[in-house]
DNA sequence: AACCATACATAATAATCTTATGTATAATTG
DNA sequence: CAATTATACATAAGATTATTATGTATGGTT
């Protein structure tokens, strides 16, 4: 588990980039794939995940659909087509961003593959 | 620029880092150097910064060292012994978090050298 | 029967940053 | 030489974003 401090500000990045992969995702799969994809380094709470799911819908950015499975509730989100550009600039955002963060902390732009 | 929720939490890691590769270094020098090792892409303002390294100091991570340039003042900030530590924890994690980031965003661990 | 996993949600509080403002000296430029 | 920009510190109000705690409810496992 890393410091919060460190994954502040990157949920909703993470989040777009589940959504584009996946196509529809519910809030619960979305912590369990976090946690399965970072060998539980990364924790989302629900705390935290909730209220950016669902200002992520206020903004247009996804929409939602209930399913019921039994008795149960899920919500699936799936981007919008807003949601898809969105997406994509915040994901090359990020992927820049990382680049800065490896010159400054390792000394080199690192290469995009191997 | 880089939205500011991504650089969210990376301020008191990049600031260690700087310390720990130059030894000193005043406040003003940190955002001039930040702004050179990212192009301008990260810009560290100073409501953020003077608040930090003050919270640093009240930790017992850095010292402070007040010089006279002419008339004008300048505040170097150094680490101290339990900062040297300190900031070895907190590089190792803030490369393990890149690296963690990188699957997640780019599908590959990378290489720490190309 | 008790416990844990699934699945949603919100509210109080904390941490961290932005934006604005303030003070002052030194250098540059029109 | 007046105005602007750069250097250099600092703080305070407000916004953003996350933590922690709590709540509700179903379903599976021991």
């Amino acid at each position: 588990m890393y410091s919060s401090e460190l994954i502040r500000g990157t949920l909703k990045t993470i989040v777009l980039k589940l959504l584009k992969d996946e196509g529809k995702m519910y809030g619960y799969e979305i912590t369990a794939r976090v946690r399965e994809l970072t060998d539980g380094k990364i924790e989302i709470t629900e705390g935290a995940l909730y209220p950016t799911l669902h200002a992520l819908e206020a903004d247009g950015i996804v929409t939602t659909e209930t399913m019921h499975i039994g008795r149960r509730v899920r919500k699936y989100y799936k981007l919008t087509a807003e949601g898809r550009a969105n997406a994509k600039r915040k994901l090359s955002e990020m992927t820049d961003f990382l680049n800065t963060m490896r010159i400054l902390f390792e000394g080199t732009a690192g290469l995009k593959h191997a």
